[in-house]
DNA sequence: AAATCGATATCGTAG
DNA sequence: CTACGATGTCGATTT
């Protein structure tokens, strides 16, 4: 395709809201947050609805470069090629991209209302020892949740069966150092503003050797539980709640 | 275009290791590390050269569903309609694509032996600071950069002009409350390392307030400075560098 | 394979 | 706006 069809593209679909999909040879330049040069290949440029833009090489995962939605896009042709540029004020960057050779350009009116849901997150696990304590512990018993220490939150407060007071932290990945220590800091901000001690307990799908070391050394205690556990456990009862309805 | 076309080209493509665009009407699946599910709307699929799988909303930098590359992909048309299936061993996930309605499927061979470089990380800040650690405290001198201690490293370890240790922690961003405890918790390693009190500077661009009176507290001192202007002063002594060579 | 850390992290949420 | 934590974080590096 011709620069100027795809600049023609390219506006028009901006202006009106659609997605653009441009595949061509192009080369970026980025200025802002960071600072980044992308010498010319095959990529494939997207424009979205939101004006979010994303420029993707042929292979991975991440964008190499992009901007946040609500870009401001300005366009031209120039010597070099089709010039894009999108700017946007706070904070201030630019990303400069400039298309020497288009093999396509494409803009869709894309309207997407489906819903996206999400399960075995951090929070499932929450609610699934909120409603199964004992699973953690016989006995164990959920005071609050979320509790605010200063500018924090403590996932999970509780009291076992001898009355002492328990600060859970529960994480859906492996258990690291920095969580024994975040579990740590938790409750010592709790027994500084109680004024009573606590037994404090990780709860993750596993942990690694430097963290399981250093939780022995400061009696943090640690639970083995994961995030598909815990939305079996949801699911479980959720159907037995439909069950009892019908 | 009708689904068997589009499959078809999908097959085709993935076998010859091209990248792959659909556009059109889906609806997605995921089992894995955690679980989702995503009702019918329109959707950018995106298969590249590596077998990386993305796919798209029309809003946002994320991908809603994904799958890393080097995935193994199988295809059929079923009653639901096009089917992707696309799963790999470790971790074991599979994410299943149904695609309803096809507006556009094009594969493309991309070649992109461009070039990335960026500016202005943390690890320039680092090295700007090498170069003229004066722009820090005058009379500082570096000892030592990414000294391991334990299984971590310290940004820059340096002795400042009355002979006393100095850890360095370095931010590109904003810095916060868990930065200032991580040079806290670095400097406390070395001092049980070397048996010499240390004091420990955190060197980011800004700092949040709470961030601020914690450091006030702990003794932890705090120094302006960005990747802009990290990068301003490598480039600087680079031109100097080949000016004095040319 | 395990662990750590940086990132233009992004994103949601609360205040 | 700031601050903070979760993420299927990803990705690079080192052991």
């Amino acid at each position: 395709m011709e620069l100027p069809e795809a600049l023609e593209k390219i506006m028009s679909g901006v202006n009106s809201g659609k997605t653009i999909i441009v595949v061509g040879k192009m080369h970026a330049q980025y200025v802002g947050r960071s600072t980044s040069r992308l010498t010319e290949g095959d990529r494939v440029l997207i424009i979205k609805n939101d004006r979010s833009v994303l420029l993707h090489r042929p292979t991975g995962y991440e964008p190499v470069n992009w901007q946040p939605p609500g870009v401001v896009i300005n366009a031209q042709i120039t010597v070099e090629g089709l010039e894009l540029e999108c700017s946007r004020k706070s904070p201030p960057e630019v990303l400069r991209i400039v298309i020497t050779e288009v093999y396509s350009a494409e803009a869709y009116r894309l309207i997407d209302k489906g819903e996206f849901t999400i399960h075995a997150r951090e929070e499932d696990m929450k609610l699934a020892i909120i409603n199964s304590p004992d699973m953690i512990e016989p006995g164990l018993k959920i005071l609050e949740t979320e509790r605010r220490v200063g500018d924090e939150y403590i996932d999970i407060l509780a009291v076992d069966s001898d009355g002492q007071l328990v600060v859970i932290e529960i994480k859906r990945r492996r258990g690291t150092r920095q969580d024994v220590e975040q579990v740590i800091h938790y409750a010592s901000m709790v027994e500084k503003e109680l004024g009573k001690k606590t037994r404090k307990i990780l709860v993750a799908p596993s942990i690694s050797r430097e963290a399981a070391s250093l939780a022995m050394a400061l009696k943090v205690e640690y639970k083995c539980f994961s995030p598909r556990l815990a939305y079996e456990i949801l699911s479980k009862k959720k159907g037995l709640e439909r069950f009892m309805k019908g």
